[in-house]
RNA sequence: GCGGGCGUGGUGGAACGGUAGACACAGGAGACUUAAAAUCUCUAGGCCGAAAGGCCAUGCCGGUUCGAAUCCGGCCGCCCGUACCA
């Protein structure tokens, strides 16, 4: 008998399916279609074991849908610019190209040992010429379409390593590489006007019933639609006439005690240039941080500026104008008048600068009494009016304020808008590692797009990186070109696109790689949309959303069907893989992390090779300075693709984060390796024929089918694992004829094949199964031998369990009421009495209430 | 602050409103073995009991229901997201 050699078996098959190319997708009528996609990684240079889930899932999918008779598209590809690169080229000279590259033929040597159900032919990274050429094809289509635009925008500037950074990049208004200061700066660059698709964008996730709830949520956030009353005060004898403001709360507007703007403001800007303590409280004003911890800690600074505004309702009423430096000139109008009774942030500002506090509303019953805090009533909350202009109704909420935007409205006061939270999308990046902005710029004709003919506009190979700054804008020739237009001397555009454009049409790509186009209608018609879409949580916002505004660009310009304006039919975020930090503190308390294989487990303590115990924290993120990251390659050469592959899917359910641990992965080995030896035994075995026990072992099996089939339709991949454990373990105890054990043991590896595809062409073959297991079609479960003879009734005695009855299952329930009043617990409980009630769900459960 | 989610044995986790704890890890007992590894068998929520059996158990309090881990209300705790958004 043969022993189960992961190692073996795995390349085997894996050349077996390379010569049978049966994953390579090719479109086709005969079968619906059925495309399955993970996010695709960066090219870090090794892949992580949350990789490993990640696909495995998608595999698992992919693998499932082949059996049950679909044309499956499963692709893989690198999302290969960006940042990373080019610092790794500054830290060591090597040049981005060249580290992306071989990044890439490293991982993907170590992706091809899982034996992923992947059509590698339709492989590209996104820094191929021919990828990022087509890109910047559809850039000039967007722009014919108006759907991108060039303006002015302030942008986090590092003088030392001059170039752009986003306000992650920035920490405690440092740079986060260079540790420089970081500087406002307004730079001209370029933006997709996602912003027009605010409305779509957030009405069209209704229709996502497929997504996550909490990503469907998170984007509405993102998209902030908000309905208010946008109207102006006028100015007495300023420097201005009138002060426009945005507001939610129209309804308090009766509560007005001042009108603060932006520092940013164009008035405070105005009255920056011509004074210098304004000038100086601006400049104080703009320094606090971005992060959040600096927001709640910042003090609310407020500047009188001395210039007064009158209220809309009442011209006598004279309000101060104060800059502040918490109100955001990119929200609204960037100037809000404050209403210090009924928001908190105005309550403290007030307080603070002794403005009046005047209450709009009370709530119904109390006394209209000095607040102590801002007073918001809940949504449900009755209130009563004490300074209302829409008459005297009481009303709270959205009623509240629609009411009061009509008033104002009806007196000449403003009127009612909707805003949006989402901004403008910014792509303009100052690096070299990026799309470049097919653009140019010429003295005469301005900017102008690139000809198609001239694309792609390839990034130049002969850069350096040993100063700071954007290699493209110091190349000596690349710049230099003639104008599209006119013919004249003119400069190539130097910035580079946001890696996010990359990564939001790469799954129209994949429907046709290799075209010359950026995608191929026909092509993109028949494998669009994407059916399952896999990944991270990290990206329910930016990256989904920016898909699903390309997506309907593309549609705009032709590049895609309309039913691709959502690409993502369904969506599915999975959780990561952790793994247990060993911590222990040095002499001056500070912690020391130490390697999985320094410690010995025992009895759930962890100790060292000196005797000293460590510290478990559990579930803990992978992170290398903690010492506690498992690499995948090391797994797969101890225990076997499937193994890892089984291991990721079993303990937790897949939205859920799994921790990875030595014991569990020894345990979905030694589960594996159980397989192969029943397997083994099995194609040596001759027993005869055992009619009840046969029958008992097939009813298990069609069990089995039904329960881990739907596991697997319904993500439930942990559970459907649990049910093959279970079914291994009646199949090891049967005592069927060798017959009905084959049979069992053949299902079972069909059952497990899209976890454990390796392993399951093996018991396969040993067992005489016809051709690739990875082609077989899927094991149907027959309803009839899902059903039990005789059922098992439990009886519950006032919902407490108290006895069971065998019945067969077609009793009618007036012969199963019958039985259970005759039963001895029944009897003792009732007592010569009469049952309140009885209950009887047929093949489920009795309740009998005395 | 706002929004969302979660809370079940020593651990990861099962459970269309219907026998709570499937399956697995760790644990205990045993078989095989000179021994170990491997494998196999049994056991296993807590408390009382020799056993039969009983009582208590899904964060806490209440409600709906014949029946609640599951539905509803309130509280506590943890996690995630997000925010001077006017």
């Amino acid at each position: 008998m043969t022993r189960y050699s992961a190692g073996e078996i795995e390349a085997k098959w894996q050349a077996a399916w390379e010569q049978a190319g049966i994953f390579k997708a090719v479109r086709s009528d005969d079968k619906p279609k059925y495309y399955v996609l993970e996010m695709f990684p960066y090219p870090s240079g090794r892949i992580h074991i949350g990789h490993v889930r990640n696909y495995t899932m998608g595999d698992v999918i992919a693998r499932y849908k082949m059996a049950t008779g679909h044309n499956v598209l499963h692709p893989m590809g690198f999302d290969a610019f960006g940042m990373p690169a080019e610092n790794a080229a500054m830290a060591s000279g090597g040049h981005p190209k060249e580290w992306t590259y071989n990044n890439i033929d490293t991982m993907v040597g170590q992706m091809k040992p899982l034996g992923f159900a992947l059509d590698w032919t339709r492989m590209f990274a996104t820094c191929d010429p021919e990828y990022y050429g087509q890109q910047q094809s559809m850039f000039i289509d967007f722009i014919e379409k108006g759907l991108v635009y060039r303006k002015n925008a302030v942008v986090n500037w590092d003088p030392v390593d001059m170039t752009v950074l986003a306000n992650e990049q920035v920490i405690d208004g440092k740079g986060w590489r260079s540790g420089a200061d970081v500087e406002r700066r307004e730079l001209t660059q370029w933006f997709f006007k996602i912003s027009d698709f605010s409305e779509e964008l957030l009405d069209a996730l209704d229709g996502l019933d497929d997504w996550p709830a909490k990503v469907k949520l998170m984007q509405a956030n993102w998209i902030g639609k908000s309905r208010g009353l946008q109207f102006a005060f006028s100015v007495i004898d300023g420097p201005t006439d009138r002060i426009e403001v945005y507001t939610t709360r129209p309804d308090t507007l009766m509560g007005a005690s001042f009108v603060g703007i932006s520092p940013d403001h164009p008035l405070a800007k105005q009255l920056e240039r011509e004074r210098e303590d304004v000038a100086a409280f601006c400049a104080e004003a703009r320094k606090g941080g971005t992060t959040a911890e600096a927001i709640e800690t910042a003090e609310k600074l407020g500047f009188d500026t001395g210039i007064r505004v009158r209220h809309p309702f009442d011209t006598s009423w004279e309000l101060p104008v104060y800059i502040a430096n918490f109100i955001l000139m990119d929200y609204g109008t960037g100037a809000i008048f404050g209403c210090p009774a009924h928001d908190q942030r105005d309550f403290e500002f007030a307080t603070k600068y002794d403005l009046p506090i005047t209450p709009v509303f009370v709530a119904e019953g109390a006394e209209e009494a000095a607040l102590t805090e801002a007073y918001v009533p809940l949504k449900t909350e009755k209130v009563r009016y004490v300074r209302g202009f829409a008459g005297d109704e009481v009303q709270t909420g959205d009623e509240g304020v629609n009411t009061a935007v009509d008033f104002c409205e009806a007196n000449g006061v403003g009127q009612g808008v909707t805003k949006f939270r989402l901004r403008d999308w910014g792509l303009s990046r100052q690096r070299y590692w990026g799309c470049p902005i097919p653009v140019v710029h010429c003295d005469t004709c301005g900017v102008v797009p690139e000809k198609k003919e001239n694309l792609p506009i390839r990034l130049p190979d002969d850069v350096t990186f040993d100063v700071p700054g954007n290699p493209l804008d110091r190349h000596p020739t690349w710049r230099q070109c003639a104008c599209p237009s006119c013919g004249a001397d003119a400069l190539r555009e130097t910035d580079t696109m946001d890696t996010f454009v990359d990564s939001s049409w790469y799954f129209a790509r994949f429907t046709a790689p290799r075209a010359d186009t950026p995608t191929v209608l026909e092509d993109a018609d028949y494998w669009m949309n994407v059916d399952q879409y896999i990944g991270g949580i990290e990206h329910a916002i930016l990256h989904l959303l920016y898909s699903r505004f390309f997506a309907r660009a593309m549609h705009l310009c032709g590049h895609l069907p309309e039913k691709s304006k959502e690409p993502f039919n369904a969506l599915f975020t999975q959780g990561m893989v952790t793994h247990a930090i060993y911590q222990t503190r040095d002499e001056n308390d500070r912690p020391v992390y130490h390697y999985p294989e320094e410690v010995e487990l025992r009895d759930g303590k962890g100790f060292l090779k000196d005797g000293r115990e460590v510290t478990i924290i559990p579930s803990a993120k992978m992170s290398k300075s903690k010492n506690n990251v498992v690499d995948p390659v090391q797994i797969i050469q101890q225990y076997g693709a499937d193994t890892a592959r089984w291991f990721v899917l079993s303990d937790s359910p897949p939205e859920r984060d799994v921790e990875w641990t030595a014991a569990g992965a020894e345990a979905a080995a030694k589960h594996l390796a159980r397989v192969y030896r029943i397997a083994a035994d099995l194609a040596e075995a001759n027993d005869a024929p055992n009619a009840a026990e046969d029958d008992a072992l097939l009813r298990a099996m069609h069990k089995c089918i039904h329960e881990v089939t739907q596991g697997i339709e319904s993500f439930g991949f942990n559970a459907s694992i649990a049910k093959l454990y279970g079914f291994t373990n009646t199949l090891a105890k049967s005592k069927a004829g060798t017959m009905a054990k084959v049979l069992a043991a053949r299902t079972l590896a069909q059952l497990m094949s899209p976890m454990t595809p390796h392993l399951s062409e093996s018991v396969w073959e040993m067992l005489g199964g016809e051709g690739l297991i990875a082609t077989a079609d899927w094991p149907q479960a027959d309803e009839a031998m899902l059903v039990d003879d005789t059922v098992t009734l439990p009886i519950q005695i006032n919902g407490k369990r108290r006895a069971e009855i065998s019945v067969p299952a077609d009793m009618p329930k007036e012969e199963v009421e019958k039985l259970v009043l005759a039963h001895d617990a029944v009897v003792k409980a009732l007592d010569g009495g009469q049952p309140k009630k009885l209950i009887v769900v047929p093949g489920r459960i009795v309740n009998v209430v005395v």
